[in-house]
DNA sequence: GCCCTCACTGGGATTCGGTCTCAATCCGCC
DNA sequence: GGCGGATTGAGACCGAATCCCAGTGAGGGC
């Protein structure tokens, strides 16, 4: 039983945030965008527009895109292209207050959330941050993506 | 002076290993498919197809993408698709020789490689094997990006 | 609570990266 | 050198995502 949604007070102090970022950018806290972000807290991680209209046919696809975009431009959600198929998005870091990873299904596109241990993190961060300054590159954020094959796809095919 | 080519013999050692992977595919390594492992080994980076064609005007685009399709098959050249962009594409690391990662720039799209001291990789992989025990998911490779900006856009912008 | 204004919505047209089609061409083999 | 099949390339086509614009809903002033 996983991905069942966050508890009643979680969902209501992430609409407070969504609000005031929304606000900040002089952007209104619609219905629709509050539907999106229900949504995409429901599921638990990443999925695609289609997906989401598919969970909800309220929603018009030209809607969903432009308010992914703002509500990725407030940093309410992120944008992930693992493939050459529908984008994918999820609540930010920022909004749900931990950093994860990706575990991607190159068979069906799946993507699933992981964490890894803080040591493993760090070691991860301090070496990175040693590659940024030798090459002269300003970082912002870093991505570890684990590809293979789900178990939906490993029990069907083999 | 980076990404001025590798040495001739490197190149011709590339051709061989390029033509063995194409004949157990039962495919050709015609004029076109030289041409593209060869700009892709001059430019030493992830580049997109029109940037190829730009560089060589001689490669047709349909040729282009079919050919990459057919190098990605027999692994001879990785597809990456960071943003909503163009797809790039480069030597893979079966043919390369080495493990690498990449710099991202956010603002104009370009990728970079770079790689990590081996420790941490092994420490990144390690975690990751677990990851994908406790998961049940079949890892087949891992993917780790630094995503920021890189020098040119950092001095333009300011 | 009601109206007025303006941002938001949604359906379809449009853009654009990438793939497919098919006749012409090239390559490997005999 | 000639034959047969794979490859090429120009353009048609497809699909994901964006744009357009008339209709609708939200929030502020009264």
């Amino acid at each position: 039983m996983r991905a069942v949604g966050p508890k009643r007070e979680d969902l209501e102090a992430l609409h407070e945030e969504v609000r005031d970022r929304l606000r900040s950018a002089d952007q209104l806290f619609t219905t629709g965008r509050r539907r999106l972000v229900e949504l995409l807290a429901e599921v638990g991680r990443p999925v695609t527009i289609p997906q989401l209209i598919a969970a909800d046919s309220g929603v018009a696809l030209s809607s969903a895109y432009r308010n992914m975009a703002v509500l990725e431009q407030v940093g309410v959600v992120a944008r992930i292209v693992s493939s050459g198929e529908h984008a994918r998005f999820e609540l930010t870091e920022a909004v749900m207050g931990h950093h994860h990873h990706h575990l991607i299904c190159s068979t069906c596109g799946r993507v699933d959330d992981f964490t890894v241990p803080d040591d493993v993190e760090q070691a991860i961060e301090d070496a990175l941050a040693e590659v940024a300054t030798d090459s002269d590159f300003l970082a912002s954020s870093h991505r570890l993506d684990l590809v293979g094959t789900c178990v939906g796809c490993a029990s069907t095919s083999g």
